[in-house]
RNA sequence: GUGAGCAUAGCUCAGUUGGUUAGAGCAUCUGGUUGUGGCCCAGAAGGUCGUGGGUUCGAUCCCCAUUGCUCACCCCA
């Protein structure tokens, strides 16, 4: 048997409600923004993401889906989305058309890890990018945006995580500080951390080795080094969400991986999920549209992943979904008026209503349930004696009522079905 | 990439200290109503016990390998 390769899956019937009830969502919150939707192809060039997310980053070291086409060109599947969402802006130079572009996006994203609760190779997400201005109300509109997503899917174990880089001058005077502090503990460090020493400082605070942890916590730490301006800016996202109403805590460590952030960095974590709990994560990218070639241009994103947000929906039951009822399955009681009872259906079905009917030729008895497994609100009976005089059933399957109607009189039965 | 656990019917799971035809619940189908669903009752169908090898008179059970799944680490959504 060929079974979906390691780490994909297949959302059947069943579960296609949840997504879309939580697609709704996320439309309307976004709209209600202002965002607008943007699509950008599943596959890049592969530079685009090495430059833009960066070539130390765990994403581009060893996860990336890349191949070779058949023109020799090397392929990437979108491990995120932000890379693209700045590619496809300046290649139309969106800048120019607008000052400030708000932008969301929904869809899948590849990545090539070890499964785990919450995590897959073909994931989803859907976040939003802000390009164009460097107002902190933006990034406290980010995680209101993401908060309110949330709330509306009934979420409740939330707890949002801030957290401030300040600008690259004064993060870059900090990391001396912080090279400083750790020089004499060098030698205690795991390997995994002098690593990091070297290529990105500031991840040492993400290490959860014992004796790492140990180093660090009496670490200097950014917040207390930032710049008069970084500090401003932080001080204006706290009050915007204080404002709002979102409940938030500042979290020192919280660490981006990637060089171009400045200012804020944020994360939403559910208690309610697995070991992989962020919700969404996101931050500030004042450098990124340049590093990419575009024009200076302060950005502003975040992105949340979709199957964790409907498996903590799930262990939470925060949301129900009720069943989709069929308005008229068609009976025939006896054979030879297949026929008659397909076009009836076609007809009602132009008319506007959900219907169907037995393909299977099965008896009365396997078509009436049918009709109640799929949860019909009507029955329409056609066949025996009532046929012969010109009529056909119609049964209520809530009350068992019946009514008869001729059977040329498909307005009255339409009527009669659509009151309920 | 590393580690641990699991693999028996469509689904959820029993089971055998190695012994004849491997079980249950749910779901499916048929009948109880020659033309009527849900509840109930009776019955049926459905399994190479993940795959390959070994030990044994005999393996679904023990051993080895392999594949897959799950969870965790790393990291992230």
């Amino acid at each position: 048997m060929i079974k979906a390769i390691t780490g994909t899956r297949d959302t059947l019937a069943a579960d296609i409600p949840k997504w879309n009830y939580l697609q709704a969502i996320v439309e309307s919150v976004f709209s209600k923004f202002n965002y607008k939707e943007i699509r950008t192809p599943i596959f890049e060039e592969t530079t685009l993401f090495a430059r833009g997310i960066g070539e130390a980053t765990d994403i581009v070291g060893k996860e990336m889906y890349t191949f070779v086409d058949r023109s020799g060109e090397s392929i990437t599947l979108r491990p995120e989305m932000t890379a693209g969402v700045v590619r496809a802006f300046i290649e139309h130079s969106l800048d120019k058309k607008q000052n400030l572009n708000k932008l969301f996006y929904i869809g899948p994203m590849f990545r090539q890890e070890r499964p785990q609760a919450g995590r897959f190779r073909q994931f989803h997400q859907f976040g939003a990018e802000a390009l164009g201005s460097n107002d902190p109300l933006l990034d406290a509109e980010m995680i209101i945006m993401a908060y309110d997503i949330f709330a509306r899917l009934g979420l409740k174990n939330l707890l949002v995580k801030i957290n401030s880089l300040g600008v690259t001058s004064s993060r870059e005077s900090y990391k001396n500080i912080l090279r400083n502090y750790l020089e004499p503990h060098f030698e205690k460090l795991t390997t995994e951390s002098k690593k990091r020493f070297e290529t990105n400082i500031l991840r040492l605070f993400d290490s959860k080795e014992e004796n790492d942890c140990k180093i660090m916590e009496n670490a200097p730490l950014l917040i207390e080094y930032l710049d008069e301006e970084s500090l401003e800016h932080f001080e204006k996202v706290k009050q915007a969400l204080l404002a709002s109403h979102i409940p938030f805590e500042i979290d020192a460590r919280l660490v981006r991986g990637l060089d171009y952030y400045t200012h804020t960095t944020f994360e939403v974590v559910s208690g309610s999920v697995g070991s992989q709990s962020a919700l969404c994560g996101g931050g500030r990218y004042n450098l990124l549209v340049k590093e990419l070639g575009g024009g200076e241009t302060p950005g502003i994103g975040f992105a949340a992943g979709i199957e964790r947000i409907l498996l903590a929906c799930e262990n939470e039951k925060s949301f129900s979904i009720e069943d989709e009822k069929l308005d008229l399955f068609i009976v025939t009681i006896e054979k030879g008026l297949e026929n008659f009872a397909y076009q009836t259906a076609v007809n009602f079905r132009r008319k506007g209503l959900t219907v169907d009917l037995d393909y299977l030729r099965r008896s009365v008895k396997a078509q009436m349930r049918e009709a109640n497994r799929m949860n019909s609100k009507y029955v329409l009976l056609i066949g025996g004696d009532e046929f012969a005089r010109g009529e056909v059933v119609l049964k209520n399957m809530s009350n068992g009522e019946q009514k008869i109607f001729s059977k040329n009189d498909s307005e009255e039965i339409f009527l009669s079905i659509k009151e309920n």
